[in-house]
DNA sequence: CATGAATGAGTTTTCATTCAT
DNA sequence: AATGAATGAAAACTCATTCAT
């Protein structure tokens, strides 16, 4: 407890159950949801009995806030990675949106509770909402300092990073959830870069200027 | 519904309770979820008694359908006629995004159950996710054949379609779940603007290319 | 709801229901005390469904408070009515004893409730307990100013009306609990007399004077 | 256990066990009530593992039977011995009420397993009632031989001894029991006195004639 | 048609008891 | 002997659905 010494067995033991647990809780979560799921099915999942899920975690609340935040967790490391390898901006969109997509598609049942909670942020009233949007934010924040930095270095037309970082955010996140439907092979590569190629040119210094221009003929017309 | 003579007054009343019931669903609905709503509470909003509901809706999931596809029936005709409208296809890309998050935000309840519903099609085995996916494919549809005209008449440079459209349906998406958590007001106007010159320059023909051009620089560069 | 017009069907069957539920209550509280007694026990004898039994009352708390609640009311009025009809104090006493014996015999399973209620008060954090206890106390009160009303007549020495009356008190709950346990038939009245003249004879004005005396000589004694 | 020479060492740990089991269990049971008492919370009280306590003792009941038979003998001892120190009937009465009402008023945890107990016997479908029962049975006994004693002697007027012991029993309950619940400090010696004096005079010889004349003067009157 | 009382299957959670270490 | 992890039976409570009035 307040030692840091080797763990014991106890502890080994305790942390492959959590973990067993965390695991099953993602897989069942993910394909029925918080309120279909039941412990029942959790434990089964996990290989042991109902009540055993109780020693580990007070409540299905419980369970399911750590396997969520765990996976957020391990996803944003996966994020903080990829752009850090990254030497520029638009590497490091790419990076971004294949890191996350993989990730994503290699932990589908993850996806699914990820995208549910989402969606449960807005239909609830937002009691815990918090702790669940800060993670989301830390995210998107990562993606958006990036972009500043290219701003300053020159590398893209003035925007609002913000806008730009939520906007990846949307597309990374219907590009992975086209991939879980897709029953057949996905090509992360391909539909990756598409969304890259499209928000580079987007947000590219050039381009931006010729946006503007257009947007006034265009406006012009109409 | 068994003649195409005028409707008698039993009919009008029934279209009426449908009417009624649908609007009482989409509220509950959307504020709670699928599984946290109760046929009581529907009743309730609809004021009337709850067996009432059950002589028009078979059970909680078909009035559950029922409301969903409602909403995007309506969405339906205003995405249509906001895309016919549109002269030119940067023009449609506009009027799609303003349309729909105007129509989102003026119906938050059915975005929150439209949002749920994409989370539920991964979430549970699909058996009924046909009809519900085809609906929103249709939408999509409109759009992507907007931009095959486009592409037809040189607006834009060679893009698939499909990709552009279901990368512009990701983005309004999220911009109206911004819109909805934000409790203050929220500028339609000016973040369907953002999106849309993103997508435009993003797509537009000189960029595409480009964009090829420095996609090459950059891998040299990395 | 509002009015005081005869009441309607529905009005008459809920309390019928009510009623009966309060009834199964006593009788399975009072056989198995709060712990141990089931909702389902409580359901099956008052012959209704499980679920039924949350339409009259929220919760097992609720049910457990409003049987107590019926049976200290009517046990209420029994005293009180004991109490009004005799003449002088030592018919009080008697009357407040063979009332409250003859109620608590006639309702067997609520005096086991009753015990039980008492003792779970001294156990319990007392959350709630405030209102039993002031139904407690009521009953206790009206004694008391009985014997305040003897004492004012004369027709007893100087004592403490609440210690006098909670010993009546006492010694009536000891009798009944004793007629409960046997199983052959319980004198009431010869039981009962007993109590009246150990307290009557304990505090008449005569008596004790001489009480008195004698306690002095006693502890000269010893 | 099976033989009759000095304790070993084992003997020793294992008493001390049994003995810590014990005041644990007296706290718990005391301050929860059986059924809301937990084998863990016994457990953590006598600083031993869970499975430990059963190692001891075969079950929760098990247990609970040691705790309250230990409590009664031990209340048994003081109650022998205070009625063995009077010289007479009167201090005989003095003695067990304030011997009793000290030892519970120092044992308040055990006072609440009695009367808990004491209520249990009436609501459950008793099985083993009667080691109980026969428990307290001997204490009343006790009394009521020294009423015989005094009787005998002609201390007191004609009276059923078994029915005036067992009100003294009523009497010293009742009044620990106030004693319990109040939270401030409380005069065993004036409220045991009151108790003393209120039996004796009701009980003593001359009392009892007047009692009798009384009684049939009012019964004229009403 | 409309009602809302009744039903009971299904879910979360607790805890006495067991048993491998 | 001691431990405490594991078990699973049991209980309160909810709510979709039915049906008599």
């Amino acid at each position: 407890m307040h030692g840091h010494r080797k763990p014991s067995r106890a502890d080994i033991i305790t942390e492959y159950r959590r973990d067993a647990l965390l695991q099953a809780a993602t897989r069942v979560f993910g394909k029925h949801g918080f309120d279909c799921a039941t412990m029942e099915q959790i434990a089964r999942e996990a290989d042991v009995a109902k009540g055993t899920t109780y020693l580990y975690y007070r409540s299905k609340q419980t369970i399911y806030d750590a396997a969520l935040s765990r996976g957020l967790a391990e996803l944003d490391d996966w994020t903080r990675e990829a752009l850090d390898r990254a030497p520029n901006l638009h590497d490091a969109i790419a990076a971004f949106v294949t890191a996350r997509a993989q990730y994503f598609l290699a932990h589908r049942d993850f996806f699914r509770m990820y995208v549910a909670a989402i969606s449960r942020q807005m239909t609830s009233v937002k009691p815990r909402a918090s702790e669940f949007q800060a993670m989301i934010d830390r995210q998107t924040r990562r993606l958006e300092d990036a972009i500043r930095r290219g701003l300053a270095r020159g590398e893209i037309h003035a925007v609002a990073p913000a806008a730009a970082a939520l906007a990846i955010f949307d597309l990374t996140r219907g590009l992975v959830a086209r991939g879980i439907v897709v029953t057949g092979t996905f090509d992360v590569a391909g539909e990756g870069s598409f969304v890259t190629s499209l928000v580079w040119t987007g947000l590219h210094k050039e381009a931006g200027k010729r946006q503007k221009a257009k947007g006034r003929v265009l406006s012009e017309k109409s």
